[in-house]
DNA sequence: GTCTATAGAGAGATAGAC
DNA sequence: GTCTATCTCTCTATAGAC
């Protein structure tokens, strides 16, 4: 049950594919000729396109969420060590595939209802996760949502916005992968600070 | 020069389906059959697929980064005024237009190249804003960067998972629109609350 | 300006030889 | 398993009648 080397090429042609065009703009001739083999090839390991796609969607949404959410969930750490493990570990994975959030996002809004149901993202209870309920142990005030929302969105929309910013001249984002790196040690300053001030 | 009635109604169905599906799985059908006209009308008027994409883009581009621009550059305006105002008026106009970042972000991100020249964002030098300036006073130590990021991601990230989040049951974020209208005088008293603190 | 009809290119998918 | 050839459908775009 393990797969050929063909197949194993046509996969990771797709990966490349999928995740530079979109579901929409990518051909079953784009992935044939990246993994250099003959278009039937594609449909003959994989019989169709959209199960393809499904395929790669599984494999990166499990990639974007399953690498944070285990941190979450942990009862047996304190809300200040996931927040230092969450950022750190989170910006090495998508790091290394920095286009994925923007990826996941995008292709979750224009079709949610097929590849919602792929992977459980819908049926987590945030509200009985230990992360949210550390926190609303330490600020009591304030919606657990703009922790998650302030937390998340400081670790991820760096990667969301990177080919933007890095595109301006003479910028302050020059070299952002290097900036990028440096928040895995700011982050946690910054939540710190935030839980400190018990702002609401 | 006034625009007929059937040229309006024809930009206005291209504005949703493109929101919708993004440009390329939008098709001219789509479009047609969302002003309620007939196919041909749509080349009659705009000539080309990818020409009345990039007359909604430029729309679209110009929404989203005009909108903060003129503010950041304001040589007139304290940096905390500027915050409190960026965040209360970005809040407000995406919200009208909700997708707004996922789509922008997505599209030029496919298609740097073509959409880049459409809109004067990467010609603009960070550096010499008013906004970027003001923050060095205030916090030499932090690159200017990271407060960019901070403030954008707080304002923005929130609309580009709303989606996802909206879905999940049982959970904080239900009722994501007034969590994201509330964040309207909580960002700025976060950001402050970082200047303040001046973690380096 | 608006319609019908269709050209022409490209897509996903499969049949069948090897 | 891998190839060639092709079917069938859909897409953008245009020609031409009214």
């Amino acid at each position: 049950m393990t797969e050929s080397l063909t197949e194993e090429k046509i996969k990771e042609a797709a990966r490349i594919i999928f995740m530079e065009k979109g579901y929409a703009a990518a051909g079953m001739r784009d992935i044939a000729a990246k993994a250099g083999v003959n278009l039937s090839l594609v449909n003959y390991y994989y019989r169709s396109k959209k199960n393809i796609f499904q395929i790669i969607m599984l494999e990166k949404m499990h990639k974007i969420f399953g690498s944070i959410i285990p941190y979450m969930i942990d009862e047996n750490t304190s809300l200040e060590e996931k927040i230092k493990h969450i950022s750190t570990v989170y910006i090495d994975t998508i790091s290394e595939d920095p286009n994925l959030p923007l990826f996941v996002f995008s292709e979750l809004q224009k079709n949610p209802e097929e590849l919602g149901i792929l992977f459980p993202i819908q049926n987590m209870d945030f509200m009985q996760m230990s992360i949210v309920k550390q926190f609303k142990a330490a600020c009591p005030d304030i919606n657990p949502a703009h922790f998650m929302l302030n937390f998340l969105g400081m670790t991820i929309f760096p990667f969301i916005a990177a080919h933007l910013f890095s595109k301006m001249p003479n910028g302050i984002f020059d070299n952002i992968q290097t900036i990028i790196h440096e928040r895995k040690k700011l982050i946690p300053l910054w939540i710190k600070n935030m839980l400190e001030a018990n702002i609401n």
